[in-house]
DNA sequence: AAGTGGTCTAGACCACGAA
DNA sequence: TCGTGGTCTAGACCACTTC
C-alpha cells in the first residue's frame, strides 16, 4: 500500500507476485505451508506454466519460498537473514559464540510514546497512538553483560505482546517469531556510556559504546523501535555489500 | 573463477550470465557501453530470445545493466550503491550535507604489509605480497575534521595507484572510479580516541568514536583495506534490511 | 510511425532426488 | 522408477519511447 507506485500492477506475474507476497506476509500461508504444484497453480490462475514459474522463481530469489524437487514448493522459515540483520536475534548471536544467553528484564510498562520516540519510530501523526509497550533489559553472555536494550512495541502491530511476560524471553527473539518478514532500518553510532549504561554493562562511565537504533516495520506500519548499546571493545557489527544485492 | 562451485555452469543462461558479468567487471564492456539488441544477442549466441531476455533481465536486476525501450541496453554507471556502501564515497556524503569536502594527506609510502594487515585484508599467504601502498589522511567538511583514514592499497589490483598523488583527491573516491563493481565488507565498532586520533579529529582523548574497517575485493582479490574513524557524536551510519534484498 | 524491450504461451525435454 | 521443478524454444502480441 505504501512505497511503490499507486498504479495498479499491470502484468500478470506482477499481480501474482503481489498476491502471493501478501499471503505470506499475512501468514495466511504460514512458514512451512506447502503450495500447490506449479502446474496446478498455473491452471488455477489461468496462466501458462512459464509465467507461474517466473513468479515462483522470483519469490524464491527473494527468500519467501523454498523449492525442492519431487517434494514441492514451501513458504520459507524466515530465520535466514542478511548479515547485519542477524544481530536482531541477540540470543542466537551469543549462542554462536559458544556462550549461554540470558535476558534480565528491568522495566515493563504501558505508556504513551514520547515525542522523540514518535519521530524516531515515525509514528503517524494523524492516527493518534494511545500507548506503547515499553521494555528495558540487559542481555548476558554467560555472566557478562552483553547488551543493554530499551524498546517500545506497537500493540496494534503485535497485540500478543501485551499478554507476554518478557521476564526471561528477549523481546527481539519473541517478535521475530511473531512477525517474520518484517524489514528493519538501522542507525549506528558511537556514544560514551552514561551512568545508567555504565552500571548495567559494567563499564567505566564515558567508555566508548556502540549504539544501534533499529526501527522495524511491516507493510509500512511500525512494529518496534529499539535502542541497543554494546560495550565498544566487546562487540563488532559486520556488513557485506556488493555492487548490488546478490540472490543465490 | 572463485567463490562459487568449481563445477562448470550447466544451464545456458547461467553460462551467459557469468560471461556477461565478467565482461562488465573487467571493463571490456565499460560503463555506458551499448550492448547489441536482444534479438541480435540471441542469434549471435544461438539461444532463443526468451533465454537471452532472462539473462539481460537478471543482470538488470543485479544493477549491472540499464535498459531503455527503443534505445537499447547499456552497462550501468555503478554509482548507485547500497545505503551503507555510500559511505565509501566520503566526498559525496559531505557534499550531500551541503558542505565542502577536502582531503589532506598526511602520509604516503610503499611498504610491506604488517601481519595484522595481512590477516584483516586476508592477503593470500602463498602469493607473497611484496609491498602495499600505505596512505593516511583526514577528510574535512568545510573546515571541520570529518573522518580520519588509514588505508593500504593492493598495487597488483590497482597499478595506477602507484602513479597517483593523493595529496588532494581522496583515495576512496579515486578507487571507486578506477575499480567499479567491487564489493565490500565492513566491520563497525566503537573505540575511544587515542592521542593521534584526538589530535587529527579535534576531539578529546578517550571520546567515543565510530570506527569502520572496510575490506574491498573484486573477483576474490583484495583491493584495499581502510580504517576510518569518525567523531562519535557527529556521524551515524544508516542501513536498511528487508527479509531479503529487493531488486527494483 | 517504427523499433525496441516487455510479456506471454503451449509444448517439450531434462535432471534431480525421494521412494 | 517416476513425479516435480528447471530449462529452453519459436512465435506472437503489446507498450513505451524516440523520431
Amino acid at each position: 500500500m505504501a512505497g511503490t507506485k499507486p498504479r495498479a500492477n499491470h502484468t500478470l506475474h506482477e499481480r501474482l507476485l503481489g498476491e502471493f507476497r501478501s499471503f505470506i506476509i499475512s501468514q495466511r500461508w504460514p512458514p512451512g505451508y506447502q503450495l500447490p504444484f506449479e502446474t496446478d497453480l498455473a491452471d488455477t490462475h489461468g496462466v501458462s506454466r512459464m509465467t507461474m514459474n517466473k513468479v515462483l522463481t522470483q519469490l524464491t530469489r527473494e527468500g519467501f519460498l523454498v523449492r525442492r524437487r519431487k517434494l514441492g514448493t514451501f513458504v520459507a522459515r524466515p530465520h535466514a537473514q542478511a548479515a547485519v540483520m542477524e544481530i536482531a536475534d541477540i540470543a542466537a548471536e551469543v549462542q554462536a559464540l559458544g556462550q549461554v544467553h540470558s535476558f534480565v528484564l528491568h522495566a515493563r510498562k504501558l505508556r504513551r510514546p514520547s515525542s522523540g520516540e514518535m519521530t524516531e519510530a515515525r509514528i503517524a501523526q494523524d492516527r493518534r497512538q494511545r500507548s506503547v509497550l515499553y521494555l528495558m533489559g540487559v542481555h548476558f553472555a554467560d555472566a557478562q553483560p552483553f547488551c543493554r536494550e530499551e524498546r517500545i512495541i506497537n500493540p496494534e502491530a503485535a497485540p500478543a505482546a501485551l499478554e507476554q511476560d518478557f521476564s526471561t524471553v528477549a523481546p527481539g527473539q519473541w517478535l521475530l517469531q511473531q512477525i517474520p518478514w518484517s524489514s528493519a532500518e538501522h542507525r549506528i553510532r558511537a556514544v560514551g556510556a552514561d551512568r545508567a549504561v555504565a552500571r548495567d554493562l559494567g563499564v567505566q562511565p564515558g567508555e566508548a559504546c556502540l549504539e544501534v537504533i533499529r526501527r522495524t516495520e511491516i507493510s509500512g506500519e511500525w512494529v518496534t523501535l529499539a535502542h541497543q548499546i554494546y560495550p565498544g571493545d566487546r562487540h563488532e557489527l559486520l556488513a557485506r555489500f556488493g555492487p548490488r544485492a546478490r540472490a543465490d
